[in-house]
RNA sequence: GCGCCCGUAGCUUAGUUGGAUAGAGCAACGGAUUUCUAAUCCGUAGGUCGGGGGUUCGAAUCCCUCCGGGCGUGCCA
């Protein structure tokens, strides 16, 4: 469905080096500051690189001579003039110029860079060592349908997950259930108490369960507050759930089940999958806590209240929360002003979410000492199987081994930072130091809609709201947009794209371009904006083709895949084939001598950042990174596709270089959308 | 009150961890198609980077302060 066939195998021979940009910078500042500290006898504290602001100026600024010049008594600009005549010659530089006020450029060997460029397999650097990266998103809690923050945060998770896999690092994605929470206690009065009904009934509830679960739920904080008694079912309902065994917790168990399997269904759609879903109920039901709990209590970590607000709990004290031994040094004049003081197990002996997540976080970095069973929960297309976990069964029966990772993502918006330093300072408090060290809250702004957008929603809004910039989604109201209508919405809209440009086409085909446009749609639109920034969901940007969208890197893509068809048609012998034998036979190379210009430089340079931007956006924990690069790379692009006509290219050696340079950039444009978790449709 | 985040063009935003002339998209206006399909391209216009002070060769970026906005600070999650 990807490319044409004829293209598919043009990376067959070895490549000279999967990291050829990196290694290059990297050869050319160990070159550069070898030769600083020999003649200066200065060592550089950090070698920056930078990109000189236009083509013509280089393809690499050094800017250090501005710091040497202090400890050398000189001129930044002379400096620059001694190291730049002194310093070559450099394996794949071509020159070495001074500019600007005392910046050394670095201009690359375009025919040499080219050719390796073309050849190199994967433009992805290959982490070494590392050990298992344990990545937690999703997390919706199983009382209702996902809505658009559920995919920032889906979306989010799956791509970085992707980017690390890439990079050669083992992930283990998790998918937290909490099932024994507030929320699924809701629904469940909701059907207990609201609607009378009984589990059989329940289970004979057809169409979109999550759906049905998103109303009711939007329905019982009414319901709580019309009696005062009301509300305290909901108490009685947790209760019920987390001790189990009882007809409550059964109806909960199948409540959270089955939302589970809309959530997984709705993600797929996005090209999401999992490989564990960890439950919180099984984490109480293994005695995960109280495992947690002893080790807590025996650190000093939390302390039983005597007095005061928090009279009777076990709480973690704000001194303790950012002390670095975990030892208890608070100043006794305070003892009664605790405002940040975190509550961990409540007065009547229940655990607070926070107090379970520093367990789950124990286990999820082989600290506890304990383990869930396991069992195949869902089965993908792929084949891939999402496991659960179990409060029982049998160790003997073969299961994949989980936890444990020497590294923890948790995604989870930025609201929930507070809750999030807790959990750590819980590790550090019980001696997890470098544990601590390597567990990073992987925080993301939410997703809020525009006043334009609940007008379009249908949904009043108070004078005062109007006023805002944006209105917070809430599930406990039932505001906002819920993932699978935004979804079918955009498969709507490019299906009637679809229509106008094709016509002849099969019904089912149609379809089939219309989603992979649509989950294009959606994903980029999740992903340009950088994780603190807040997304005002507005469906006229969304629902969008245009501009910066994933449709135009796409459309990129086709295009790209078109010229490779077409030409072919025409000229049988410019085939893949052809044009790879031209660049390694050398027949090329006359042509590559008399140089790139700067216009296709430019083009072929952009295209070779790729391998750079991937180890920038893990680093920056930032996938946004990514998606604004492929942008720009197919910006470039296109605006290269009109200037050029490679059908009509008269010149054979001509031709064929732009053939090349056509594939370097489509070979990095499908990567890097892959990348995105976005496909590429046969036509657009 | 305290803590964290944000403020860049009419709107939505990026800015390579302090570098050269602050980049994009949308909207507006003017152009380009018998084409490797225009979900495209080119051009025009639009900026006291919230205000002020400081640090230094150099600040949208770091520090201080003020203004404006958001979130958190629950025996909810």
């Amino acid at each position: 469905m990807l490319g044409c066939s004829v293209f598919r195998n043009r990376f067959d021979s070895p490549p000279k080096d999967e990291r050829m940009l990196a290694a290059l910078i990297e050869s050319i500042k160990q070159r550069l500051a070898a030769h600083v500290e020999s003649r200066y006898g200065y060592r550089l504290a950090q070698l920056i690189v930078e990109q000189p602001p236009k083509t013509e100026m280089g393809d690499l600024a050094f800017p250090f001579c501005f710091e040497l010049a202090k400890a050398a008594r000189k001129a930044p600009r002379q400096l620059a003039a001694e190291i730049a005549s002194a310093a070559g010659p450099i394996d794949g530089v071509s020159q070495i110029q001074v500019a600007g006020p005392g910046y050394i450029n670095v201009f690359l060997d375009r025919a040499t860079f080219f050719k390796q460029l073309f050849q190199a397999r994967s433009t992805t650097p290959k982490s070494t060592g590392g050990g298992k990266i344990v990545l937690e998103h999703t997390n919706i809690n199983p009382n209702k349908a996902a809505h658009i923050g559920h995919l920032r945060n889906a979306v989010l998770g799956d791509t970085f997950a992707r980017l690390l896999r890439a990079t050669n690092r083992q992930v283990e994605v998790q998918n937290y259930i909490d099932d024994t929470g507030v929320q699924v206690a809701d629904v469940v009065v909701g059907f207990q108490r609201m609607e009378n009904k009984t589990l059989a009934e329940i289970q004979t509830i057809p169409g979109k369960f999550d759906y049905y679960c998103w109303d009711l739920y939007a329905n019982v904080s009414s319901f709580y507050e019309r009696k005062p008694e009301n509300a305290l079912l909901r108490g009685a309902a947790l209760r019920h759930i987390e001790e189990g065994n009882n007809e409550t917790a059964e109806l909960a168990r199948y409540v959270s089940h089955r939302i589970v399997e809309c959530h997984l269904k709705t993600m797929q759609r996005l090209g999401v999958e999992y490989d564990l879903l960890p439950k919180e109920s099984d984490i109480l039901h293994l005695k995960f806590w109280n495992h947690a709990f002893e080790l807590l209590k025996k650190h000093g970590a939390i302390h039983l209240e005597s007095s005061g607000k928090n009279q009777g709990c076990w709480v973690m004290r704000a001194a303790e929360k950012s002390s670095e031994n975990g030892g208890a040094t608070l100043d006794p004049a305070s003892e009664t002003e605790h405002d940040e003081d975190k509550v961990i197990v409540r007065s009547n002996g229940t655990v607070t979410y926070v107090g379970k997540d520093i367990a789950y976080q124990l286990w999820k970095l082989g600290l506890l000492g304990m383990d869930f069973f396991y069992h195949p929960f869902h089965q993908y297309a792929s084949g891939h199987v999402a496991y659960m976990t179990n409060a029982q069964g049998n160790r003997e029966i073969e299961s994949p081994s989980f936890g444990g990772g020497s590294e923890v993502y948790n995604v989870i918006d930025s609201r929930q930072a507070y809750l999030q330093n807790i959990v750590v300072a819980g590790l550090r408090a019980l001696g997890f130091k470098e544990q601590a060290d390597r567990s990073t809250h992987f925080s993301y702004e939410m997703v809020a809609l525009s006043p334009r957008c609940c007008e379009d929603l249908g949904i009043q809004l108070s004078e005062e709201d109007k006023q805002r910039p944006y209105v917070e989604v809430s599930g406990r109201k039932g505001l906002g947009v819920k993932a699978d209508d935004l979804i079918d919405t955009l498969i709507e809209n490019a299906l009637q794209e679809v229509a106008s440009r094709h016509a002849d086409l099969p019904e089912t085909e149609k379809r089939q371009i219309a989603t992979t446009i649509a989950i294009g749609a959606l994903r980029y639109f999740l992903l340009k904006y950088t994780r603190n920034s807040v997304i005002a969901f507005d469906f006229r940007e969304a629902l969008s083709f245009e501009g910066e969208t994933g449709p135009y890197v796409q459309y990129a893509v086709v295009r790209a895949n078109n010229i490779f068809r077409k030409v072919q048609e025409d000229d049988p012998a410019c085939n893949a084939t052809a044009v790879r034998g031209a660049i390694e036979n050398g027949s090329l190379d006359s042509f590559l001598a008399k140089g790139i210009d700067d216009e296709l430089w430019k083009l072929t340079y952009l295209a070779a950042q790729l391998e750079t931007q991937i180890p920038l956006a893990i680093q920056l924990a930032e996938p946004a990174a990514v998606a604004k690069y492929l942008f720009s790379l197919a910006q470039a692009f296109n605006n290269f596709y009109h200037k050029h006509r490679i059908m009509i290219e008269p010149e054979p050696q001509r031709k064929r270089f732009l053939l090349a340079l056509t594939q370097i950039i489509h070979a990095r444009l499908l990567l890097g959308l892959d990348l995105l978790g976005i496909q590429v449709p046969s036509k657009m």
